[in-house]
Order: structure tokens, then C-alpha cells, then sequence
DNA sequence: TGACCAAAGTGGACTGACCAAATAATTTGG
DNA sequence: CCAAATTATTTGGTCAGTCCACTTTGGTCA
């Protein structure tokens, strides 16, 4: 059971995001919300000051207003991602765009200034991506613990801030959508061949240009879970 | 002048950032911090509801306990470069990677996607890097509309997301180094040439390298500024 | 020593009131 | 009749006190 102040919070959120109430347009008064959900002005005000701080409304004497969705805070992406029952595919895709490249980053930070103690246990979070016989959860297991250990090895605040608060959003919204993905686990092991040479040979270009590969991958394997699940979905509705 | 709940707020972020209260301690309970901040309880919660949403600490029956640093969230780079005179230099290249490979990506998904006249008015920004005759300032604002503009034209929403959440913490807090930045103009004008051919011929390698360049330049301006900072200082303590 | 229990402390929620600023409505002057 | 000035209302910001459920803590007892 969640606190009284994060429901309401919540129930705005979703209003705004969903453009219930327009940019520049006035929020209910916290008072009007007293009575609409049932609470007092306490935790009204709370829920206000967290969609406040989310960046999507200006709360100030007179009233809250609306603000333009581009000035929100990177925390509104999994109240984006959870609005419908399967997340927007544009949306994912920017996602994976970004992360993949925040990990080439740093990985490319970690060659440039980790100890060779910490490149080898990289290189041994490499071995579940080539064994091709494990079952695909076990992959993608795999695949976030990668991308979590060069995250902690690169030593770069910013670059782990941006990624955690970006997996921990993206991962719990993505189940409904991740069943439906079928990893080509040969490519995928030929990729992680690949970095694993790069990272033995410190080749700074061949591990940018893996990375990329990568991040195609794990494009073109998350646009054809959406084709099946569109599929599968229409199969239902007729 | 601020409301009472940011105040006590930033009085407890810049606690728990300097590492007053030790991860895992608990936070002095919110009946304590009235008496001490003179402010009323509901305040006071709100302050402490905003010390959780930055992940900075866990509240709940019981008491509020500090999170480790991992977890906290993005919006913790302005405290963090705000809070001493000159931020740090480390934490301030690792910002300049990530927005430059930030930029980067965002530029290579303006040439997958974007139409020639985005195209076009991107080139038009680059003009004033060209020119070698103009302010420092208004060079490093051309630097700043060249910046967003790629943004912009990426329709990547997480990337904008990102961008400006870093962008709006980071400007106003290296105005006390930025001061000592002595850009190397010519070096500015020959990349700014190089990134003008790439968007010409829609060259994605050619693009990625010359953002690369630029953030290397970035990078040396910086820690030139900061070489700076530091002798002067010293001249002054002497 | 260990398990258990009661008391103190904590955050969560509620009530009702007052203030200053922004807004909406009214009146006033042209 | 319209526009400007004034009043009335609404809004968020703050305050004081109360109750409740849960956690923590300390001591007691087996």
C-alpha cells in the first residue's frame, strides 16, 4: 500500500501526461483535490510538489500551471512507458538508442582509465552472451548485468545517475513487451566475441563500432517483439 | 526569496551530500527539524518528500535513512556541482563526455531522420563557430544554441530529456570556472568546417569523429580553465 | 543468553485557521 | 458602450494541534 500523497500524485501525473489538462492550462486548486480524492490538504500539497518537481507543472500562488513537456524531469519516462498497457515502440526504441550508447561511452571510459583487473571481470561477464543454449531470460539477465558492471567500472557519476534512473524505468515497463522477444543469440555471440577481442586489444574503434552493432541488435530484436505482439493482439480481437 | 520547504530542503541535501549523515544513518525526524528550522511539520514533510524523490534517502515509519550516492537521482548534479566555490573539476569532464556523446548521438539521429531543412538550419548555427573574431561569450553561446538545436531536430524525447536536465544544472554553476576558459578559436572554426561537411554529405563517421574532436577540445578548454583557477587562487593566498 | 513484550518514537494522515499574492468580478470614469 | 481602477474571491504558503499505525528500543522474564 503506497502513501496517500504518491495515488494522488500519480492520478495528476497521468491527467498531465496524457494532456488532459493542456500547457499553460490551470491544474485543479489544491482545495478542489481535497475533495476529489477524499484527503486532506497535506498530502494534496505533497502530490503537487512531486509533480512539481517531475517538471510538468509550475505550482505558484494563483494556481498550478501546466508546463510544456520538454522541461520535465528524466523521471517522467516510466509514467510514460506505463500509460498504456504496452509501452510506446518510438519511445523504446529512443530508449534503447541511448542507452546503448550511454554504455559504448562507458565502455570506452573504462579503457581509457580501469585497471586490467576490472576489464578482465567485464571480459568474464561475456561468457553467458556466447553460450547460445541458455533460455533467453537468462540472456537478457546476462546482458543487463553487463551493462551494469561497465556502468560501475567506467567511474562515471553522471553516466551511472542517467542509466540506473533509465534501466530501473525501462525494465519494469517493458515486460509486457520483452515476452514477445526472440534475442538472435548468434549474433549476439558473435558481438560479444567481438568485444571481447576489443577489450583484450584495447581497440578504442572496435569496441565504438560494437557497441553500435549492438545497439542495432537490440533494436531490430525489440521492433519485431512489437510486430508479434501486434499481431498476437489483432489474432485476439478478431 | 524561496519557499520555507526548499530551504530546509537544500539545507538537508547539502547534509547528506557532504556526507554529514552517513549512508544507512537516519535523518533527524521531522519533529527535530521543525524546532530546528523553526518551520512548521508540513513543511518539513515537504522538504523531506523532496530529499526522497531525489533518491537521497528512504523515508518511512520509523525514521528516514540515507540511500547510498548510486541511487540517487540526476537532478542531484547541481547540488553536487554547487556545492563548493568552484565545482569539481572531475565531476565537470565527466559532464562534458556525456553531454558531447549526448550531442553526438543526437546529431547521428538527426541524419537517419530529419529532413534537409532541419538539416540546413543546423549548418546556419554553425556559422558563428566559424567566425574567429567574436567574444569568448557569445562563441560559447553559439556553442550552447548549436547544442540544443541538435537536440531539438533529434525528436529523441529521453535524449532532450537528459540533455536539458544536464544542461540546466551545469550552466549555472560553472559560471565561477567558465570565466577562465580561453578557447582555442581556430581549432573551433576547423571542426566546426568538418562538422559542416559531415551534415553536407550526411557522413555518420565522418559526424562521429568530428564530435569526438570536439569533446577532447572541450574537455582540454576546461581543464586549462581550471589550471587557471588554481593559480590564480594561489596567487591570491600568497 | 535468548525470546518476548511494553513504552517511546516515528512517519502518515487529518482538521481548521490565517496570510499574501494572484485572479476574477465589479464598479467607476471616460 | 468601453476601458481602467477598485473590490471581492480564489489560490497557494504557512502555521498549530491531534490522532493513528508502525517501527524501534529497552527492559523483563524464562
Amino acid at each position: 500500500m503506497s502513501m496517500k500523497s504518491d495515488q494522488i500524485a500519480d492520478a495528476l501525473i497521468h491527467d498531465v501526461l496524457t494532456a488532459r489538462y493542456r500547457v499553460g492550462e490551470r491544474l485543479p486548486s489544491e482545495r478542489d483535490l481535497v475533495t476529489r480524492f477524499d484527503a486532506n490538504r497535506g498530502a494534496v500539497r505533497e502530490a503537487m510538489a512531486k509533480v512539481a518537481q517531475l517538471g510538468l507543472a509550475d505550482v505558484l500562488p494563483g494556481g498550478a500551471r501546466v508546463r510544456e513537456r520538454e522541461s520535465a524531469s528524466l523521471d517522467v519516462i516510466g509514467y510514460l512507458l506505463a500509460q498504456q498497457e504496452l509501452p510506446d515502440p518510438l519511445l523504446v526504441d529512443q530508449i534503447l538508442v541511448v542507452i546503448n550508447n550511454l554504455v559504448s561511452v562507458a565502455a570506452t571510459q573504462v579503457l581509457e582509465n580501469a585497471t586490467d583487473e576490472s576489464i578482465e571481470a567485464i571480459r568474464g561477464l561475456l561468457e553467458p552472451l556466447i553460450q547460445e543454449d541458455s533460455s533467453n531470460d537468462a540472456h537478457s539477465e546476462a546482458r543487463f548485468a553487463l551493462m551494469k558492471n561497465i556502468m560501475l567500472a567506467s567511474n562515471n557519476l553522471p553516466l551511472q545517475l542517467i542509466a540506473r534512473t533509465l534501466l530501473e524505468q525501462f525494465a519494469p515497463n517493458i515486460s509486457a513487451i520483452s515476452c514477445y522477444a526472440l534475442p538472435d543469440r548468434a549474433r549476439y555471440a558473435v558481438y560479444a566475441r567481438q568485444l571481447d577481442i576489443a577489450l583484450t586489444t584495447r581497440d578504442l574503434q572496435a569496441l565504438r563500432g560494437t557497441f553500435d552493432a549492438f545497439t542495432e541488435l537490440n533494436r531490430e530484436t525489440m521492433a519485431r517483439a512489437f510486430l508479434l505482439a501486434d499481431s498476437g493482439q489483432e489474432a485476439i480481437a478478431q
